[in-house]
DNA sequence: TTCATTATGGACACATCGGTCCGTAATACA
DNA sequence: TGTATTACGGACCGATGTGTCCATAATGAA
């Protein structure tokens, strides 16, 4: 049994285990994920922190060694999770425009449901584009791996199939409008308004 | 001789006036909006902007108010100056497509001078969507205004001119493909891969 | 029991934050 | 000259921020 990564330390299994930790470090990471989504990194304090995790700020550095790195694993587990789930989305549907249908309806669905987070990608390139290097290259990667993955998306259909320079052109143009439109999300923009330009968006295919 | 509002105190010309000041409050004012729109409000603290204005603290507040006065301030510059620079930039060439080359080119410019602050706009949204209901009504005022604007930018030409419902259609396309390109830019996107997204988004019209 | 670990409460260090106040010098007009 | 205003230096305030330390209790396995 390995309890993974503890600060730095790595405490393996094979010793005298004590008594067991009583929290969930997943459902924690996943607290603070949303409060960092939500509220960006300045906006989330410590205190923030402990409250919507029901830790105390001891466990909380015990377990991420310091708010940096909490950001961080609240970015990667957006990478690995989020962004993931669009991946599959986009790759259901047997043809080109469906999939960005279901891609769309996946970004709005939130929004239904009250939850104007935006993109959490787009939401730290923009907060620390001037200050994190580290952030601003995951930021650019972020990007071209959207653009990447429309284009994957669009080639199962034709004319993209057999047309790779007019793929990756109506790849970037989505990605941009995709991009828009959860800035859009996130500045208010009523519903019926996003949803127009999704069906715009989606014209386009 | 007026000298305008200090704080929230009008100092009348008809009286003794003193020592006169001797800072422009407007290029303090420009230097102020600079600095949040690069680094955003929380990433800008008083002694940032004590230092890029070349003014002390007691100057700024008895100038401003207080840091959210200032911030106002900066936004409603951008509202007066920025915007309304690429709404001209828009409305000079006579037909739709050139209109949005000049737009575009007018945001990639910065760019090309190394600058990558992005849309004001957007960055203010993403920052304070949740805490400040202010900015996101005047970011969601901004994202409707916008779209209006590539709206009466199409009106000029055909089919745009004689079918409302698709000049509806295409400024919203446009209007997101904007946003997104704004926050590819503060992304740290290539120059040349925004040059890319660019024609794709114009070879739309 | 002993030992290693987790959890908690509380104090605290240290920096930074926005913001105020005071004393003093400089400036311009009456 | 006196008066009103601006500018500056510097002290200072209270709040908040991240992060550490310590003592103590709880827990489970050897």
């Amino acid at each position: 049994m390995n309890y993974g990564l503890i600060g730095n330390i790595v405490v393996s299994g094979n010793r005298v285990m004590a008594r067991p930790r009583e929290f969930d470090p997943k459902t924690a990471l996943d607290r603070i994920q949303r409060a960092f989504w939500e509220k960006g990194y300045h906006g989330t304090s410590m205190q923030d922190l402990e409250r919507i995790t029901e830790l105390k700020k001891q466990s909380l550095y015990r377990e991420f060694g310091n708010k940096d790195a909490m950001y961080a694993r609240a970015l990667k587990l957006y990478h690995e999770r989020d962004i993931t789930h669009l991946a599959q989305v986009i790759c259901k549907a047997p043809d080109a425009k469906q999939r960005f249908v279901d891609l769309f309806e996946a970004v709005l669905e939130p929004v239904r449901n009250g939850d104007r987070s935006g993109c959490f990608l787009c939401n730290s390139a923009i907060e620390h584009a001037h200050d994190d290097p580290q952030i601003q290259l995951n930021a650019q990667e972020g990007i071209k791996s959207t653009q990447d993955l429309f284009n994957t998306a669009l080639a199962v259909s034709e004319p993209y199939k057999g047309n790779a320079a007019l793929r990756k052109q109506k790849a970037n143009l989505l990605a941009a409008g995709y991009f828009g439109l959860r800035v859009m999300v996130r500045g208010g923009t009523p519903l019926d308004e996003l949803e127009e330009t999704v069906s715009v968006l989606v014209s386009t295919i």
